[in-house]
RNA sequence: GCUGGCGUAGCUCAGUCCGGCUAGAGCACCUGACUGUGGAUCAGGAGGUCUCGGGUUCAAUUCCCGACGCCAGUACCA
């Protein structure tokens, strides 16, 4: 009574939220699918801690001792920091460098949650799941050629085929390209590679206009928000452009473009090697232009990647890439940070939020949850038979639901009709007396209600009840299930 | 982070410009008409520190300042 102000409000913190029923039903229908292809790759699952410390995270600033921005950190009952995973590559090469013993090259898939502080938007939150699928120990383009055909094995058996493209571009012919235009890739610490890279990663949104504004001087966007350029010149920006706008209707056809753009430099060169390799893999696994092409646009603004770059978008009806729904590359470097060797690996992240609401708008995947039968209460002395009956149902394999609460027999089908609830038992004194259950087809009734407009008549529908034999009931209601299904 | 918009019942919103009576509506919820039957209908009921804090005023949900939150765009995102 006097606590009322002192009662927490319910509420959740910015950026996370609740999901339940039908939400989570689909999101495991969508794993399993992407899981089952995955595990015909030969990939084994793995699972790591959601807390790590912040230094595997590779998230800690050097002076000043504190996790960086963008991670949920904490001390707990150490003196070192703690943080929630960011993604999931990073507990993978922790998780590698730990374990000498593994088999090389080690394949593995995994799904988990990552958090970032980062501003919510539509369909972004603070906490989301990732799908991860890499192979570390090998410097193949085999690998990475694979890894974009179990992409696209996924999504075809989302029934997606036709629907989505993945584009594969190389940071080693980006570099190269740089190279040549005399762009000083190590100046300033890297900071105008990354800039550049950051720049094209807006090609999509921005065009090619956009782009150039962005590698020169900088732009100015409509709310008046200037961004600062990467300052390269008129000429090194045109060769920029010239890259990107590099195209063929073949992957060997880009490749042949790039090429000529490279020049001499030995790194561009070994880029489009790579391109070439991955292509006679695709080719051979069987995986056309109609899947998987190569895009010079694509290359992913994350600093750590070192040769081909993936990225999965769906493909709207003018030909425009819409939603991105899967990204990956080649990193050979991230385990080096632990060991000290260099580690080749490659692998993909899709994103299972983001492409569920996209199944979900495109009516991919039904979302339906299984409703139990629910067993209702109406006399007291009987509840050991609702207990029988409900557990009778169950060991026939029915998902059944004694009514738990109170209230009358009005009551409990009210509660049924707002979860949706098939089925209701129902069976009071003149069923016992003869040895007979009722079973109310809820659905049927649910169709007849549309109808009918005066209560009297809606009561007067019977053939939404019946009354069998107990003995009859678990055959009675199978049955009754099945005619459900059907329709 | 920056720019703009918005914070009134569980939800969607009116009222606020131009300060003043008991702050409203629809949906949802609860009870009853209906005794052993969902929906519809009808009658009734409950639910609000009008985001929070300060200021102006006889008087603030309304005007002013600030904080927080939400939405959109933009930036950032190993």
């Amino acid at each position: 009574m006097s606590g009322k102000e002192l009662r927490p409000k319910p509420r959740l913190a910015r950026g996370f939220r609740d999901l339940s029923g039908a939400d989570i039903v689909a999101r495991y229908k969508m794993i399993d699918t992407i899981r089952e292809v995955y595990e015909l790759y030969g990939f084994s699952p793995l699972e790591t801690p959601t807390v790590e410390f912040v230094e595997m995270l590779g998230k800690f600033i050097q002076e000043t001792g504190l996790p960086e921005e963008g991670v949920f950190s904490f001390r707990a009952d150490q003196p070192e920091w703690l943080a929630l995973r960011y993604d999931l590559t990073a507990p993978l090469s922790r998780y590698f460098a730990m374990h000498k013993d593994l088999p090389r090259p080690f394949r593995r898939y995994q799904i988990g949650s990552a958090f970032r502080i980062e501003k919510p938007g539509p369909g972004r939150f603070r906490e989301f799941i990732q799908f991860d699928i890499d192979t570390v120990g090998s410097a193949s383009m085999a690998a990475d050629a694979e890894i974009c055909c179990a992409l696209c094995d996924a999504f075809d058996k989302l029934r997606l085929a036709g629907m989505y493209l993945v584009r594969v571009g190389n940071r080693r012919v980006l570099n190269g390209v740089l190279e040549t235009a005399g762009v000083d890739m190590k100046a300033d610490d890297g900071l105008t590679a990354t800039r550049v890279m950051r720049c094209i990663d807006k090609y999509e949104r921005l065009g090619l206009k956009g782009v150039a504004a962005l590698l020169k001087q900088g732009r100015k966007d409509e709310s008046g928000d200037f961004t600062e350029g990467a300052g390269l010149t008129e000429a090194q920006t045109e060769v920029v452009t010239n890259y990107l706008t590099a195209s063929s209707e073949t992957r060997r056809g880009v490749c042949d473009a790039l090429a000529a753009i490279v020049g001499d430099s030995d790194e561009g060169k070994r880029g489009v090697e790579e391109l070439i390799e991955m292509d006679g893999f695709l080719k051979a696994a069987g995986y056309d232009e109609s899947k998987i092409i190569f895009d010079p646009t694509i290359v992913r603004g994350l600093t750590y990647y070192t040769g081909p770059v993936f990225e999965a978008s769906i493909v709207d009806e003018n030909g425009g890439y819409s939603s991105s729904i899967a990204g990956g590359g080649r990193y050979d470097d991230l385990v080096e940070r632990f060991t000290g060797q260099k580690v080749p690996a490659t692998g993909a992240s899709i994103g299972p939020d983001r492409l569920l609401d996209i199944l979900k708008g495109l009516g991919k995947i039904e979302a339906a949850i299984t409703e139990p039968v629910l067993v209702t209460q109406m006399d007291k002395e009987h509840a050991a038979d609702y207990q029988a009956i409900t557990f009778e149902l169950r060991r026939a394999g029915i998902p059944a639901e004694l009514y738990l609460g109170k209230g009358n027999i009005g009551k409990q089908l009210k509660y049924a009709d707002q979860r949706n609830i098939p089925i209701a038992v129902i069976a009071g004194g003149d069923e016992f007396a003869s040895g007979t259950v009722s079973v109310k087809d809820l659905r049927k009734g649910k169709e007849v209600a549309i109808e009918v407009a005066e209560r009297s008549e809606w009561l007067k529908h019977e053939e939404t009840q019946d009354t069998v034999p107990r003995s009859k009931l678990i055959e009675y209601i199978k049955d009754l299930l099945a005619a459900h299904s059907d329709d």
